[in-house]
RNA sequence: GGGCAGGUGCCGGAGCGGUCAAUCGGAGCAGACUGUAAAUCUGCCGGCUUAACGCCUACAGUGGUUCGAAUCCACUCCUGCCCA
């Protein structure tokens, strides 16, 4: 493939893109580019989200290109640096550690490998002084960093931003350095960071990495971004009926917005949006559990939610002597506590075997299938 | 260091001595309607229990005033703004 549509290809998706003149002259150099992508490993799971841009490294990796993945678990120990969530306790090491783990095992199911590099960033800041700490802060100014978006919006709030959250840019620029990297990539709130790693290099004598940021997958509720913090994602190793199941919950505008970002394609309009949304989630499923899963999976949610039959599996409980409906599902984890349990029942979320239970105190003793709001069932057995 | 304004439930944000487990909005949950979609409507939304408007925990923390405090006082901690 020449320069020219390697760059085509590369850059379809992208938000942005700085710039594309670069990247062209770093593709004519016919070396493997080195492809860096950060990720902060205080939460250790993968989503959707994360796999828009993975899935563009793995295109880098497809042309021969080496990606460098790095482990943010120097970061994670400071602390959270983004919104105005409390201050975490800072992640112990073996947090981290299992964490880190975790991750590697989630990237490789879309990147390859023999062409991976993974780092973790307290190889270099845990030998960091503090006079790197001022070369590096001498090399940002406070008006540059109340540029990006997030800062100013907060200071002209009167939310407090501390300094610790000031380094985080220059932290990931300095990665930039140490890795030697020819191009960043990262979702489109990852812009001004990035771009802080080009002036770092530039600095440091190097040639300034390409950044090429992409579109931001909007979560299940179709308004915040994707994170796990925000329970609104679908993670990578999640099973395939949760996959699958989350998909379909998601808006008909949001599909067509997941289309476009995920599968960068547009929806066809002319079919239902069911079907539409179907082909998507069955779509999202067979990428990590293969075809026959995928079909598996919308067998089963097409006998639970269109047919309203009971799932195949779900947790049981024995029921002894019997017990009174409000405790057995406290008891069993449907409802998280006893008040809950009674409002659940009050309002006619409970029933058994089809019959709804409006009765908290009856005695359940008959086994059968019992629902508990749309979605959670129990088995109960003598 | 000085002055001012604040810290309330998952989030935002009322309340400013009793009628406050605390108005309202968002999120969440449940029901109706559906395509487990969206929108809409209704209800719930700290916990415990022999269900009783009974008990426990809660309005940054500690102590105090009071028959009674989220509400008043003192100190402490935290945040923002202005001045240095």
């Amino acid at each position: 493939m020449s320069p020219e549509q390697q760059l085509e290809t590369l850059a379809a998706g992208a938000e942005r893109l700085v710039s594309p003149e670069e990247l062209l002259h770093k593709l004519r150099s016919k070396r493997p580019l080195r492809v860096k992508l950060g990720f902060d490993p205080s939460s250790p799971d993968l989503h959707l989200g994360h796999l828009v841009v993975l899935d563009k490294v793995r295109a880098f990796q497809d042309l021969g290109h080496k990606a460098v993945i790095i482990i943010g678990d120097y970061t994670a120990r400071i602390g959270d640096p983004t919104g105005r969530s409390k201050t975490r306790p800072p992640l112990d090491p073996d947090q981290v550690n299992a964490n880190a783990k975790t991750y590697t095992d989630q990237v490789f199911k879309v990147l390859l490998p023999e062409q991976t590099e993974i780092r973790r960033n307290g190889e270099w800041f845990d030998r960091f002084s503090y006079a790197d700490v001022l070369r590096l802060n001498a090399e940002m100014t406070v008006a540059r960093l109340l540029e990006r978006d997030d800062f100013r919006k907060r200071y002209s709030e009167g939310a407090p931003i501390t300094l610790t959250e000031f380094q985080y840019p220059l932290m990931q620029g300095h990665d930039s350095v140490v890795v030697h990297a020819d191009i960043e990539l990262g979702g489109s709130d990852q812009l001004f960071n990035n771009l802080v790693g080009r002036d770092l290099q530039r600095a440091a004598g190097q040639e300034p990495q390409i950044v090429m940021v992409l579109p931001i997958l909007p979560g299940l509720d179709g308004v915040q971004k994707m994170s796990k913090s925000l329970g609104n994602y679908v993670g990578l190793a999640e099973d395939a009926s949760q996959i699958f199941g989350k998909t379909m919950s998601i808006s008909d505008e949001l599909m067509t917005q997941w289309f476009r970002i995920l599968l960068r394609r547009e929806s066809d309009p002319s079919q239902h949006p069911m079907e539409t949304k179907k082909s998507l989630a069955r779509t999202l499923v067979a990428r990590f559990h293969g075809e026959a899963a995928a079909a598996d999976a919308q067998g089963a949610w097409e006998r639970q939610f269109s047919q309203r039959k009971a799932p195949d599996e779900m947790p049981e409980l024995s029921l002894g002597q019997g017990k009174k409906l409000w405790e057995l599902l406290r008891d069993s984890g449907l409802a998280a506590s006893g008040a809950e349990a009674r409002r659940l029942i009050q309002q006619g979320a409970v029933a058994l075997d089809g019959h709804r239970l409006t009765e908290e105190n009856q005695i359940i003793r008959t086994a059968g299938t019992l629902k508990c709001g749309k979605r959670k069932f129990l088995r109960l057995t003598p």
